[in-house]
DNA sequence: AGACAAGGTATTTTT
DNA sequence: TACCTTGTCT
């Protein structure tokens, strides 16, 4: 039995509010995923809503997770019957049962990212498309926005006009969707439009859903593109049961096709749509939650809001400017060290954050150095390792070998003596009969122009078919060792001895243990219900709560979490906001970096920890960064900047020179932080050299000025270098030297 | 056909 | 810096 007076006013009435559309704007730490679960327990407990009629959708596997959780805990026994699911997961059920409808068959493939590309650069070789002018990416881009919006090929059309670009995307959009469509198979986006497809031919299967699924809710809703908002007003368009959630100030996937309209949208769509706020932050610190309504406030496109909370004030915000990225991390390690050895959190209080994957490297060396235990999440999946995805590619072959892009990538694997011409030939005598690439193997024998390589086919055909008699009794993980045994695969990485080769067998019994746990778990184990479950997992989700160790991960993927002591890191002008925000046409780039700041901000519950460095290296290249403005647009009483130095693992080197840049800017930031105006380094009264002078960088070598600009903080220097070309730089960083 | 070297290019963010 | 593509040599 829940317990609803644990709740607030404004949330028992979310709770309460089950019929006719809701919206539900939440901030941040305001309890919304505890308003929704115990929605859910409302319902069954009080409504006495079959649980088979509920539906709820969250947008990561992760939040799936946690919720399917936490409705399990409140709800107790009967809870199963909930549908708690990801979008796309969602969509793959429905799917699997009526993709016949479509003329898909229902054993279809998922394509992932890799799968994608991988298909792009067969479509362009075949349309003659030189990837030089036309990138792959930027088609897959073109389609996938396409898709977010519900527009096929067809569609589409009817927007080319002469425009030559877009001619050429339409051709490459239609041949990429047929080929998926003669694969068996569907990237991410499709399974979101195809459902829609699927709903909108066929009424009798929308009916069928509508009547399932009497009361549906929505968590971050602000991450939803149009495709998703259309499924969603369709499926609820009978009962009109639908509670979305959702926080403008948190929407960050705008790149991804996300459509923040769409809160609006729900108030247009839905007339009659009851709205309530959820203000109260029952997550953070006062001092964190002024910093964050301080830094968001800068944004324009907003809806005004004002979160509050009832904690207490708390530490002040740590904001530390470190001279190199090494120093922070460093500062970042010893910092986490320093409080665990004090008692006043424990490693898994800790989180790191950061706006790219690439800046985990330095901070996974220190941590290592360390001794202290992490945990990295996101980064490259696990599924998208190459060992992995070997040999989940030879799985989905014996499987449903309509999958040419799995058969292909196997066929050499290991090495078969079959090469690419051979390959091409098969490729031809596929498309000429119109059978999948699979089936031409089998015909090798009967390919003329093959010749001595059909003797290579052959004993790969027969070695697949070997398989696929085995799968019939034996157990997926069987099968697996199997494969494993049979090419050698472990044996060939033993050979090799390295580390590398070693912790790719040590995912390899990752693999499998993973397989035992599926097969364990579920009811009845098969080979395509592991390799649909494989499809949708975007990282491990091994959530071992009782291990306990420090946390990196990209803002992206901190959404949504909550930590004791987080580290915001890289807040630099350039890094984040990231360079491409700050220099698009577009302002709401900047403002959707603001909003991931926000995210940010608001995943600390008692200390935040805010770090930049003045020099970083970025593809090899030593880079000098600003303080981001994010850190400016924090109130300054809420700041301390922290004049102690920490120490870290290695001694300086050598004393540092007063006069030096670094010295000064360090004393200007000490002195008189905060004040914008005072965040520079200090500028030089005049530069000795002008445009023309000829001056040597300590780096670089010999250039000529092209150009000076006065930035006002500093100036701007613009030099051509005999030997790395052209490059902007600082003056006051840049040492340059007169020659 | 495969191994290896050289050169070019890329960095947001994720289901 | 690190990866991936391309070309060359065996």
């Amino acid at each position: 039995m829940s317990n609803y007076d644990s709740l607030n006013d404004c949330q028992r009435q979310a709770v309460f509010h089950t019929e006719g559309p809701l919206l539900l704007l939440a901030g941040a730490g305001s309890g919304k995923t505890r308003v929704l679960t115990h929605r859910i327990a409302y319902l069954i407990e009080e409504k006495e809503v079959n649980p088979w009629n509920i539906l709820a959708i969250t947008f990561t596997n992760k939040a799936a997770g946690e919720m399917r959780e936490r409705v399990d805990q409140i709800v107790g026994f009967g809870s199963d019957g909930v549908w708690v699911s990801t979008f796309h997961s969602m969509c793959v059920r429905i799917l699997r049962r009526f993709a016949d409808r479509l003329g898909y068959g229902t054993n279809f493939t998922i394509y992932d990212g890799d799968d994608q590309k991988t298909l792009m650069k067969d479509i362009c070789k075949r349309l003659e498309i030189d990837t030089k002018v036309y990138k792959e990416k930027m088609f897959l881009a073109a389609i996938s926005h396409q898709k977010d919006e519900l527009r096929g090929p067809i569609e589409y059309e009817t927007q080319v006009f002469g425009d030559f670009t877009k001619r050429k995307i339409c051709d490459v959009y239609k041949e990429y969707q047929a080929t998926l469509k003669r694969n068996n198979a569907m990237d991410f986006d499709d399974l979101i439009v195809k459902t829609v497809e699927l709903f909108r031919t066929c009424p009798d299967v929308l009916e069928y859903y509508q009547d399932r699924f009497r009361y549906i809710m929505v968590d971050e809703y602000q991450d939803t593109n149009t495709a998703q908002f259309k499924l969603v007003s369709i499926l609820a368009d009978k009962y009109r049961n639908l509670c979305v959630v959702g926080d403008d100030d948190q929407s960050i996937y705008k790149f991804r096709g996300a459509n923040i309209e769409n809160i609006l949208n729900f108030e247009k769509d839905f007339e009659d749509a009851t709205v309530i706020k959820l203000e109260q932050n029952y997550r953070s610190t006062q001092n964190i939650l002024d910093a964050a309504n301080g830094v968001i406030s800068h944004n324009i496109g907003r809806k005004e809001k004002a979160l509050w909370t009832e904690n207490e004030r708390g530490e002040q915000i740590t904001v530390r400017q470190c001279m190199t990225s090494f120093e922070e991390a460093d500062y970042v390690t010893a910092d986490i060290r320093r409080r665990k050895n004090k008692g006043e959190f424990d490693y898994k209080d800790c989180a790191i954050l950061y706006r790219t994957n690439a800046q985990s490297r330095l901070f996974e060396e220190k941590l290592l150095m360390a001794n202290i235990p992490y945990k990295l999440v996101g980064g490259i999946n696990f599924y998208a390792r190459k060992e992995i995805k070997d040999l989940l590619c030879y799985l989905k072959t014996v499987d449903n070998a309509k999958d040419d892009l799995a058969v292909r990538r196997i066929i050499n694997i290991p090495k078969r003596g079959i090469g690419a011409a051979s390959l091409a030939k098969v490729q031809n005598y596929a498309v000429d009969r119109d059978i999948s690439f699979y089936d031409a193997l089998k015909d090798a024998a009967n390919i003329v122009s093959l010749g001595r390589a059909v003797a290579k086919i052959e004993p790969f055909v027969t070695f697949i078919q070997t398989l696929r008699s085995q799968a019939e009794f034996y157990s997926v993980h069987e099968l697996l060792q199997s494969i494993i045994d049979m090419t050698g695969y472990v044996t060939e990485l033993q050979a090799e001895g390295t580390d590398e080769a070693k912790a790719r067998i040590e995912n390899i019994d990752e693999l499998i243990s993973k397989i035992v746990t599926y097969e364990e778990s579920t009811k009845e184990p098969s080979l395509s219900g592991f390799l649909e479950e494989v499809a949708l997992v975007a990282d491990i989700d091994d959530q071992d709560e009782d291990s306990n160790h420090v946390v990196l991960m990209t803002l992206h993927s901190a959404k949504g979490l909550e930590f004791p002591n987080v580290y915001l890191t890289g807040l630099e002008e350039g890094v984040f906001p990231g360079y491409a925000s700050i220099n698009a046409d577009d302002p709401d780039e900047l403002e959707e970096e603001r909003r991931l700041c926000y995210v940010g901000i608001t995943r600390a519950m008692k200390r935040l920890t805010i770090t930049c460095a003045k020099q970083r290296m970025v593809r090899g290249e030593t880079q000098y960064y600003p303080i981001s403005r994010f850190i400016r647009e924090i109130p300054i009483r809420l700041v301390q900047t922290g004049r102690e130095q920490v120490k870290t693992e290695q001694p300086a080197k050598k004393m540092p020179d007063v006069h030096s840049p670094y010295m000064q800017a360090k004393k200007a930031f000490k002195s008189k932080a905060f004040d914008p105006n005072q965040f520079r380094v200090k500028k030089a009264d005049s530069l000795d050299y002008t445009v023309g002078d000829q001056v040597r960088h300590i780096k670089f070598g010999v250039g000529t000025v092209e150009n000076i600009i006065d930035g006002g903080k500093d100036y701007e220097v613009t030099v051509n270098f005999e030997k790395v070309g052209v490059k902007k730089m600082f003056a006051a960083f840049a040492k340059l030297k007169k020659v």
